[in-house]
DNA sequence: TGCAAACTTGCAGTGACTGCAAAACAATCC
DNA sequence: GGATTGTTTTGCAGTCACTGCAAGTTTGCA
């Protein structure tokens, strides 16, 4: 009774992970993150509080639904490119990718979250706080690609440059989603690719 | 009784200020941040614990000495460049000016913090989590250089830059501190300036 | 000296988070 | 099917950050 990689024990759990993730969210959402409490949130998703902890470290955690396979998944991306794709272009694809793919798997969850991190956007920095190990996971693979020492500041300040971007990307798109996350995830990208010294040409109506 | 704005009281609470947040990072750096409570902090400097919490607004807060003058006087230093300054020139200029004066001010605390970042970089994240107004006044003086309308992302894009490169500065700096904190600012802003799209020229034996 | 405003403090309370040990559960072996 | 073993869930007791409130104390000023 074991169909390949998916037992009764680990469908299970993913199911309890997405229900306190959603539960977190959609009760966040509605009446503000911190009129909400993890008792709160368990009961919802009709586990203990102390499961809850089991699943995420913190609630922050739980809102963003911090995925630890996602860091894994993107720096694989990375790797995967056809030797020719520049460093950076294969960062900024991989990322694309996984937005993405996160919107197309969870659009609705990020809606919500929208509302909170609208009141809160302390709460989306927060979210990067812990993910250290994932960009250094990324920061391994863009400097193998690009042939650098494990010292070198490169691959470390293109990370921070993707964090960086997508936290302004959000920003933006929580003031007005008529564009698409990953185009405005994309723009930013585009502007630390070819440098801030000098003021883009500002287009009239557009950003 | 009054000297042109430092009574007493003012001079007492920048007095308790300056203490509580040396406390904080004085016994951060001897026992590890997550081994020393706030009780111990205010009694180390003489005060209530609900004193501690009317200074700062969290340990966290405390730690890194969050200074709520800074982002207005950095704003005003960004305006004050004449004319044909660059608004990117202007704000990595301040930026800089900024950091050391502040290391100037107070190196040992910042030799002191360091220790304390290097086991909990996460700290270092969370600590511009608070600082959302701060950035808000930087995008605005930078905008308004610029020319551009509140909406466009380069303000913004070019503040957040700036936190990526502090964060990674003081990640090196923690690991190798033979470099100035400014220089390696500098470096990170410079990359920046030029852009991320082609991997930079590796000196040997630099970074 | 005396009043008003600003600061400090204690206290009681909430809520996030942790370690531990026991109970419930799922996979496996006979 | 039933015993065994490894995993997950749970309750519980405890610690600690942080908050609001209502005194108490200190400073600024007339």
């Amino acid at each position: 009774m074991n169909q390949p990689g998916e037992s009764l024990r680990d469908r299970k759990k993913r199911r309890t992970r997405a229900a306190l993730e959603r539960a977190t969210v959609r009760l966040a959402a509605e009446r503000g993150y911190d009129h909400v409490t993890v008792e709160e949130i368990a009961a919802e998703a009709d586990v203990s509080v102390r499961t809850f902890f089991n699943y995420f470290a913190s609630k922050d955690e739980a809102l963003i639904g911090a995925d630890p396979e996602a860091g894994p998944r993107i720096a694989e991306r990375i790797l995967a490119f056809p030797g020719e794709v520049s460093p950076f272009d294969a960062y900024r694809r991989s990322i694309l990718a996984e937005i993405t793919d996160e919107l197309n798997n969870a659009r609705d969850l990020w809606l919500l979250r929208k509302e909170v991190l609208m009141q809160r956007p302390d709460l989306l920095v927060r979210a990067f706080a812990n993910s250290a190990e994932s960009e250094q996971l990324l920061a391994n693979a863009v400097g193998q690609r690009a042939g650098l020492p494990e010292s070198h500041v490169y691959p470390r300040l293109l990370v921070a440059a993707g964090s960086a971007a997508f936290r302004c990307a959000v920003t933006r798109w929580a003031l007005d989603d008529s564009v698409a996350l990953g185009e405005l995830v994309g723009e930013a990208l585009a502007l630390f690719g070819t440098g801030l010294a000098h003021v883009p040409h500002h287009h009239e109506g557009g950003s």
